[in-house]
DNA sequence: GCAATCAGGACTAAAATGGTCCACAACTGC
DNA sequence: GCAGTTGTGGACCATTTTAGTCCTGATTGC
């Protein structure tokens, strides 16, 4: 459905608890009781991250996990591809042979394009956009130009 | 992998191929046969496209599809929508519980704003752009074409 | 040493996806 | 009206992906 996969989904919402209290460590345990995921999940997630690079990890007594960098150095974009690999909405690379017409590779070509909208979308918004209360446009200009094309759209 | 299905993948595919040559009928056999996708597969995807409006079909001898509307009236958010439903990163929606603390409800609205963006790349592409060879095929960053499209947007 | 904590990976269950097939309905031409 | 062609709708299955759990081991602090 064009979607993020559930553990990136829950990958904000870590990270977004991390960022909240940036200064302190938090154990897996911690993060699972305040966010309402299973501890198991929780600890998967958190793994994930540390391994990506956007989060530090600590053992032992007292051990648990601080975000590797601010908040605002962190983008939705490597969040997500901590969980998805690299963004795009089309295989493409694997080809299977559809490509025998130009009509097809003239597509392939124009996905390319969404996808580097997409992408931008996503590299746009730090992790410090994600827990300002979303009320707070980040770029004025934002809403105005977007809201006209929904409407021309027939969405809403 | 924030990845569109296969069958919306195959369906940018026919609707390209339709569209190159838009006045004529074409029937599930033939479309199959030059895009390369096993034939009851595009037939499925033919008759998902009819369900959606996107197409007009007419059966007997001399019978097959054609564009519903001219190419330039037809974005790509309405072929990804024919097939994945609504467009939507997370599913939000249905609830889980998660929402819990006002920084999770923060993200939540944050990756609507996302959402958005998305959804207006998808809107802003039409099948006619698709068939348009792109003119620069598969440069990250900074093409002429894609520059407008992102500020439109309110990316940059 | 012991308890707390993360690390890595195996494993399972459930769901989505891709793909095929069939019986039927509608249309065209003769 | 009949035969052949073409779309329709849905069932069905195999495969892959995803989500989630659990276990064993390593590291750290007291």
């Amino acid at each position: 459905m064009l979607r993020v996969s559930k553990l990136t989904d829950y990958a904000t919402v870590v990270m977004g608890h991390l960022a909240l209290a940036a200064q302190q460590v938090h154990s897996a345990s911690e993060v699972a009781q305040c966010t309402g995921i299973a501890l198991p999940t929780t600890s998967k997630v958190l793994k994930t991250l540390v391994r990506a690079g956007l989060l530090r990890s600590a053992r032992g007594q007292g051990g648990g996990y601080t975000l590797a960098r601010p908040a605002e150095q962190i983008s939705v974009a490597q969040i997500v591809r901590s969980f998805e690999g690299p963004v795009g909405l089309t295989e493409c690379g694997s080809s299977e042979g559809l490509c025998v017409q130009e009509s097809v590779c003239s597509i392939r070509g124009n996905w390319q394009r969404i996808n580097q909208l997409v992408l931008a979308a996503l590299e746009a918004m730090t992790l410090a956009d994600m827990i300002r209360p979303a009320a707070t446009p980040i770029r004025p200009l934002a809403r105005p130009h977007a809201q006209p094309d929904l409407i021309r759209a027939g969405i809403l």
